[in-house]
DNA sequence: TTTTTAATACGAAAAAAATCGTATTTATTT
DNA sequence: AAATAAATACGATTTTTTTCGTATTAAAAA
């Protein structure tokens, strides 16, 4: 599974959201939020598909491409990294860096402690 | 606030854990983990030098580095990065991902359990 | 049909990051 | 004192990532 790099990883993002898109979809996307050129889009497209990054459908002209990269194995992936390299490894540390980020909602708050629970379960 | 490059941030992960070190120590960590050059570790070490992001103490010839950047804030700006590239924005997800990725222990689960309880006083 | 617009292909350039070799200096050992 | 070892400085190279220009092709509009 290798590591997407930024500017793959935003469009990735767009993609999980979409589910599907073509190139022009996902540039009008990104120019709203960075200043970047149309063909530097596609190419970065062009590039993850020759990676298998993700698929394309190419039977009519304007490409739709679909993601094959699993949005969960790939946010494992980062986080793991990120855990190890800048968190010291330390699951706390970070769950509770990321709570303390933006208060969730209530509804979120309560998901997050039943799947607490549940850990717990597992462990006793 | 710059983003520490990949490399950097390796360094910088060990500099946090020990306080501070010299380019040796730093490197023999990392090469225990990985193949690379005492040069290589040497020269990005300078390169954080020169981005002030650690500092040195030179009156002796083996210099000392000790981190500048704070671990926390790197922890907090690397975090929501990823919480808006790759997990669209939401907390609940990015933490339940971060609690699956290897069970915590009790006392970690009961440190978040209170975290939450904390947060949703505020809520109330 | 001709012209214009919108798409992909592709290679090359630019920028960023990482690696390494060599020179030089300082300390330590013999 | 001479030889060896261990450190930094620094430039150059390599590798990776990003950006972009131009050619070509297909569709749509005039």
């Amino acid at each position: 599974m290798n590591k997407p790099t930024e500017a793959e990883l935003e469009i990735l993002s767009l993609l999980w959201q979409l589910k599907e898109a073509s190139v022009r979809q996902i540039h009008e996307r990104l120019a709203a939020v960075k200043d970047t050129g149309y063909t530097t889009t596609l190419k970065i497209m062009q590039i993850m598909h020759a990676k298998g990054m993700v698929e394309r459908d190419e039977t009519s002209r304007t490409h739709i491409y679909r993601p094959l990269v699993k949005q969960g194995d790939t946010q494992k992936s980062l986080l793991k990294n990120l855990m190890t390299t800048a968190f010291g490894g330390s699951t706390s540390t970070l769950v509770m860096q990321a709570l303390g980020q933006e208060k969730p909602s209530k509804a979120e708050i309560d998901e997050i402690r039943a799947f607490l629970d549940n850990l717990d379960n597992d462990n006793a």
